[in-house]
DNA sequence: ATTTGTTTGACTATTTTTGACTAATAATAA
DNA sequence: TTATTATTAGTCAAAAATAGTCAAACAAAT
């Protein structure tokens, strides 16, 4: 369901940078509870998958999923270091490699090469130092690309 | 009973590259417990044999084997990663990363983004747990450059 | 007899679904 | 204007729906 919910919306926003819903008109739609909307936004159009989510309660409240652009490839970068911060789960984690990979700012080879390294078995097993070591590790590897010269292996 | 299931997802793997079960439909069908089907996986779809295996558990869980092409480098890839043992410097980590640089294994991108993920700073400061978790992220990178997945095509 | 491989099931982990309760905003009444 | 009510959306935790792990029991091979 989760998923059926979640391609809607993204062939909406295939056409569109943005799509406003009526939380009760989707689950209706879908023949689901108003909540499962909100899990499908939580889970699926994340910060880190490049989207923001606005919305309003009360009489012509609605939902609003803005795909964000941004202009270039260091500014994608940076933007994605600060989304980091100093802390990120494995999930967060894997969607912004995820992203850039979508982006064409890696290859999907340097993706895979990210996407093992942040996976939770490899680090202590105490999530909050897993958590901060992990972002440390995505932070300076993003960092590393930004100063990169000119890409020559085209990403495929 | 293993060996029919072998069978089984080793049929339909002639005919795709990969095959997606539902785990209980697939232990129904066959009329063993659920748990048998991991262990056919995990006896026969390693990814030595050449398969990957991707699972999601809760609704609409599933388990996916992809059938994956292993390259010429895995066996070298393969030796260097049980030199890497357990634990592994920076230094030791950054040359053996650098051999696989001279050796054009990796392209100069892939070696740094490496090279920037050994460092000492990232981790959490205890020379032992550092050592450790490092050799796990190494090997983890190393392991994934042994084989390549097919294109698949994008469904949209 | 010993070792190796297979089957089973109890327990654990993860993800999704559901619904009761809460919060915010707009519309309406006083 | 202010208070009340109606109309939304948000939160959170329990329940349900999956898959994973591990070790004991069992079977097969040496």
């Amino acid at each position: 369901m989760t998923d059926i919910i979640e391609a809607y919306l993204k062939k909406v926003l295939k056409q569109q940078e943005q799509v406003e819903i009526r939380r009760s008109e989707i689950a209706e739609l879908f023949d689901c509870v108003p909540s499962q909307i909100n899990y499908v936004i939580n889970t699926r159009f994340t910060i880190q998958k490049g989207y923001l989510v606005e919305s309003k309660r009360g009489g012509g409240g609605y939902i609003r999923i803005i795909k964000v652009q941004v202009l270039d490839e260091s500014d994608m970068l940076n933007t994605m270091i600060e989304i980091i911060g100093n802390n990120i789960s494995e999930r967060d984690a894997k969607s912004v490699v995820q992203k850039l990979y979508d982006d064409k700012i890696i290859s999907k080879r340097e993706a895979k090469l990210m996407i093992v390294a942040m996976d939770k078995s490899l680090y202590t097993g105490d999530r909050v130092t897993d958590n901060r070591v992990r972002a440390n590790l995505l932070r300076s590897m993003l960092a590393n690309l930004r100063y990169e010269e000119p890409n020559k292996r085209k990403a495929d």
